[in-house]
DNA sequence: GCCGTTTTCGGCCCGACTGTTTTCAGTCG
């Protein structure tokens, strides 16, 4: 049982007790018990050996001996019987807007509603308009949210977030009643998955802000609106809410809204400590929730906050409460790294296996764009799926790029293709070209891209046999995951950065906002360790340069800087470690 | 269920909006 299932079952707990009516502190110690145990750093099994689960806070004695139970012996006979006392899938209802546990409550108690079908069907024939606290309104929302769950996903990638955003951040800024504003919330910490998209902005003229926000056009539907706030569903199915402030207001509200909600727990109680009250209007010397101007402690950005707070500025990347407080605290936050620090992309792919340009044609796009170089690595011949290359073909492949290049040097430009390859990764862990074939690459990532059903240990094997590989520059998409749409392959992360600290081995930060893979959670282990990132953007088409953006969004996620990063290095210097990391090995 | 320089009980972050109510509970972020 490893932590991640660990924590799912509490954060379950936490909803049945809900459920149940149980006292709300209750359930949130739960919940808070769950992502402190999602985002331990060490091992949960050994904390547990160890007997210093109880050390940890938010985890006391009901807690430790629970998630004791739960290691091992792979079972929780608490949780067990508390999910045998509810019917299967009564929690799904959950996920229906308006629906929070006190109505799925009801409508189990008194319709004996499990499912959305009999849910549908009860609304259809107006048995939940009847109960006490529903109503027609809440009848019809419930009917539209079912079927708006079945066209639309609730959840979304980032790109497709930010090109929502970015048009009506760009109508506001040219709005005359704005003053300020920004996104806030998930997608402005860089998320690799947005539930909904939120603006802040302030304006001395509130309601004609939302006025505008509501009537904007390629909005599908407004689910409400008040005097300063107001949601709204996108033509794309994307939820978008906006909030106006007095410019006054503006920071606290960017902070506050801006979140994430663990971060913003840990905001007010260090106010608190201080005689403090923080909340969306302000920083007021108070000891109870208030809104005086008198009170206020004037702060006119962000950055004035965290400094009356005594921390240093925390970027909005690494707001989730995993140690940004410490960091802050001590002075000790990293300078992240600006995507404009990248100077290329070292996994990416043509026209001569699964992409959609020609050599020239990328050649012509990334200088277009400013990059230095730009590594073609397209897929080795198992890959049967994406015209993987033979040995031949890529040994021809490898001459028109030295070609292409000579042609460059001679035109006097500086950029640089860069030989390579996207090796598969063999089921045995073995690579699916031989060494006297990669040894002639100036690139090699190495990547699974079939048989995904291994056993965690299985797989595990595999990527550190690849790492072990001289010849590896980097490990690709570390999961193979497909964010809401594919699970990734299990894999025993902390084994596999471990090793590739002891080979010099890279991993790819895979930027495609599908992948986001290796996930940010775990390079503030792997940079640690001093393993390097490489932000790549698996190009399959050149539209795919943007990616290195949203790489390095969650790069930042994952506290890397600039140094932590090979491809922020000149191509002088990327060449001299591509070489390095060989020769470390290779005489 | 957790926690403690306010310490073994009594707190726990808190405000906007909606809908159902007629003063507030539930949901959401």
């Amino acid at each position: 049982m490893n932590k991640d299932r660990v924590a799912e079952i509490l954060s379950e707990i936490g909803v049945l007790l809900e459920l149940k009516g149980e006292n709300p502190f209750k359930t949130r110690a739960y919940a808070s018990a769950a992502r402190t145990i999602e985002s331990l750093s060490e091992p949960l099994e050994k904390l547990v050996a160890e007997e210093r689960l109880g050390t940890i806070k938010g985890i006391g004695d009901a807690l430790q001996s629970k998630i004791t139970e739960l290691v091992s012996t792979g079972k929780l006979a608490y949780y067990d019987n508390l999910k045998a006392s509810f019917p299967e899938g009564l929690l799904s209802l959950l996920q229906i807007p308006g629906l929070g546990p006190k109505k799925v409550k009801a409508l189990y108690e008194k319709l004996g509603i499990t499912n959305f079908d009999q849910l549908t069907e009860s609304c259809r024939s107006n048995k939940v308009a009847e109960l006490d606290g529903f109503g027609e309104k809440t009848q019809a929302k419930i009917l539209e949210g079912i079927e708006f769950r079945k066209t639309y996903a609730s959840r979304h990638h980032l790109h497709a977030a930010l090109s929502a955003a970015e048009p009506i951040l760009d109508q506001f800024r040219s709005h005359p009643d704005v003053i300020r504003c920004s996104t806030a919330g998930s997608l402005r910490r860089s998320k690799e998955v947005i539930g909904d998209i939120d603006f802040l902005v302030s304006s001395k003229q509130p309601a004609s802000v939302v006025d505008f926000f509501v009537e904007l056009p390629g909005i599908m539907s407004v689910s409400a609106k008040g005097e300063t706030k107001a949601s709204v569903v996108l033509g794309d199915g994307i939820q978008a809410d906006l909030r106006v402030v007095s410019d006054r207001e503006f920071p606290f509200a960017l902070a506050y809204f801006t979140g994430s909600k663990e971060h913003n727990i840990v905001m007010r109680q260090r106010a608190i400590q201080r005689g403090l009250r923080l909340n969306e209007y302000g920083l007021f010397r108070a000891n109870e929730e208030t809104r005086d101007p008198a009170l206020l402690v004037p702060c006119a950005t962000e950055e004035e906050i965290f400094q009356q707070l005594n921390l240093e500025y925390i970027a909005p990347e690494l707001r989730e409460d995993h140690g940004e407080f410490a960091a802050a605290e001590a002075g000790k936050l990293p300078r992240l790294i600006e995507w404009t620090e990248l100077r290329g992309s070292l996994h990416n792919h043509s026209n001569w296996s699964d992409g959609q340009n020609t050599l020239d044609d990328i050649v012509t796009h990334m200088t277009g764009l400013g990059c230095e170089y730009w590594a073609i690595t397209d897929h080795s011949k198992s890959s049967f799926q994406a015209h993987g290359l033979t040995p031949e073909r890529l040994r021809s492949q490898i001459k028109e790029v030295r070609a292409i290049n000579h042609r460059l040097e001679g035109e006097g430009s500086s950029f640089r293709l860069l030989t390579g390859s996207e090796v598969d990764i063999l089921s045995d862990g073995r690579l699916d070209f031989d060494d006297d074939l990669l040894v002639d690459l100036e690139v090699v990532v190495a990547s699974i891209h079939q048989g995904f059903t291994q056993s965690e240990a299985e797989t595990t094997k595999r990527l550190i046999r690849a790492a072990e590989n001289p010849f590896v520059h980097t490990l690709g998409h570390l999961t193979g995951r497909l964010l809401l749409e594919r699970e990734p392959y299990k894999v025993n992360h902390h084994a596999v950065i471990d090793a590739c600290a002891g080979t010099g081995t890279w991993i790819e930060l895979n930027a495609n906002p599908y992948r986001f893979d290796m996930d940010w959670r775990l390079w503030h282990y792997a940079k640690d360790k001093g393993v390097k990132c490489v932000i790549n953007c698996d190009a399959h088409r050149q539209e795919h340069a943007g990616f290195l953006r949203l790489g390095a969004g969650i790069a930042r996620k994952g506290w890397l800087t600039k140094a932590d990063v090979i491809n922020t290095l000149p191509l002088a210097r990327l060449r001299i470690e591509l070489a390095l990391k060989r020769g470390a090995r290779v005489k």
